[in-house]
DNA sequence: TTTT
DNA sequence: TTTT
């Protein structure tokens, strides 16, 4: 069934990364995304939203984000409960990141960097692009950069994961 | 910021109606939205998100919707908090929902039904639409039902607050 | 950077499958989706929207999809471009399905299956699932059926690539 | 039924404003979206979305936006018709933005301001969460930039209608 | 506290 | 006809 959240906003902290017990990377953190309207008192209030990401994705928004960044997510409305220490039951909603798209410019550059994206997918999505893009023959240039995923020269840089370094 | 969630799924309970002391309508529900993929014991489990609408269509989610309804949800995701009994803060993360389409067939009618959207903007997006549309002509032929929003003959019926007897 | 579409409509046709050189299935199709308002003659009009999707769900959308179908489509917006047989460029825009959702009932049945949702991730996502969902125990149960998808009481049904006969 | 986009990329030229004859603002522009994968070739390639604001936000878009700006758009699919000189139908799919979100920073500043969202809507908003959110209380604290389009004492700033000098 |  |  259809399940899909798109967000953009600040970070209000910086990024928990963690591991399960299976060596899986977990991140957290929560986007602060204000609100298009300002309530009775004038001010504009915003959501406070938490948000999950796993793997790859979770250990570069912990490399890339930080408390302030400018991110967007394009991810999934999650629930689950647990029960605390007083043993009454939790019940938390989030956001499941499937993508995260870093925002934020480096340097004075113009900004917009993106990473994320299914990993194995890529080949699947190549398949596809092989046939449907034929005739198209653009492309967008991000080229010439190595080791260091942010060009010095400011321009934007999409972070595929084959890009990464880890 | 942009801040947007699209969900399909189903209310796990009648939606709940209620008026704030100005009069304003306000209704609440869960949906209940399948996961696109199973649990490590192979089973599906489902997210349970918490709906609220507002206004015209809190109305007609009370009237339309039930436990069970298949129902879609376009809105924003908000978070809000308050102190339980036990003077606890307690954090809700739940949808604001702009619009809420009626997927239920009625009557072994073909289903479909959607209400919702803007009711002050109507004329303006009319008065947009005036003016982009005039090369457009094509409409869509949903014609001739009356006072019972859905149509016997089982087409598929766009309930726009104006149509609705409330 | 973000992409992300999410509709809910009706087909203007049955779904054209094809298939490629490298044996990749590719299906087409329109979705009217109508819109919210009405225009100035009052008439409802809709937005024709072409679709495409690739590889199994392809061929989900061509046996489960029809023209008068129910379906949520969740994708891409994405634009090419070709030369007509008389010379000139025609661009193309169009959403690229990564899931689409099955929403008309069979049998007078409360509808609502979905099919569709990344085949190869799906290992991914219960690894994911396994460790964040380890309180949560809550499940959904659609069992017991075997070589129709479609069970004959009018369940609501996932048909998860990993269940279909194909 | 449902029909909503979301998309981050750039424009590939300035924001075109033109006026119905009724006095209308309206803003076209193209955004350019690069997609999370490489084609077979191993270059990125990129989607170019027409998009279309209406009144109050094509000014701003008009105002704020240049060639290769970092927007976001939030909207609807929609397409239309018209006949060329050559009389043939030429059929048109673009977006029309509800909202359009300013992602680019000015003059090193953090960036991320953010203008439109419906403006009659305002009050109608405004109502729903006095009573919404009287227990919330919660503002966000982006505190200490200033250049410009961020305000001097650190709130977030969202710029809607009301806000600008025009 | 969960729907089909 | 495309952006960084």
């Amino acid at each position: 069934m259809l399940n899909r959240v798109v967000l953009v906003g600040r970070l209000t902290r910086d990024p928990e990364l963690r591991y399960t017990p299976n060596g899986v990377a977990v991140a957290n953190f929560t986007l602060a995304v204000n609100r298009p309207f300002t309530n009775q008192q004038g001010d504009r209030e915003a959501d406070f939203i938490n948000i999950v990401v796993w793997r790859r994705q979770a250990e570069n928004a912990a490399n890339f984000l930080k408390k302030g960044s400018l991110a967007g997510v394009d991810g999934r409305v999650q629930t689950r409960s647990y029960e605390n220490n007083q043993g009454q039951k939790v019940f938390v909603t989030e956001v499941m990141a499937e993508s995260v798209q870093f925002l934020e410019p480096k340097n004075g550059g113009q900004g917009g960097g993106n990473f994320g994206g299914p990993s194995r997918d890529n080949n699947d999505y190549q398949g596809q692009n092989q046939n449907r893009n034929q005739n198209q023959g653009r492309k967008s240039d991000f080229s010439n950069f190595d080791d260091d995923p942010f060009a010095s020269d400011g321009k934007p840089i999409d972070i595929s994961d084959d890009d990464l370094p880890f």
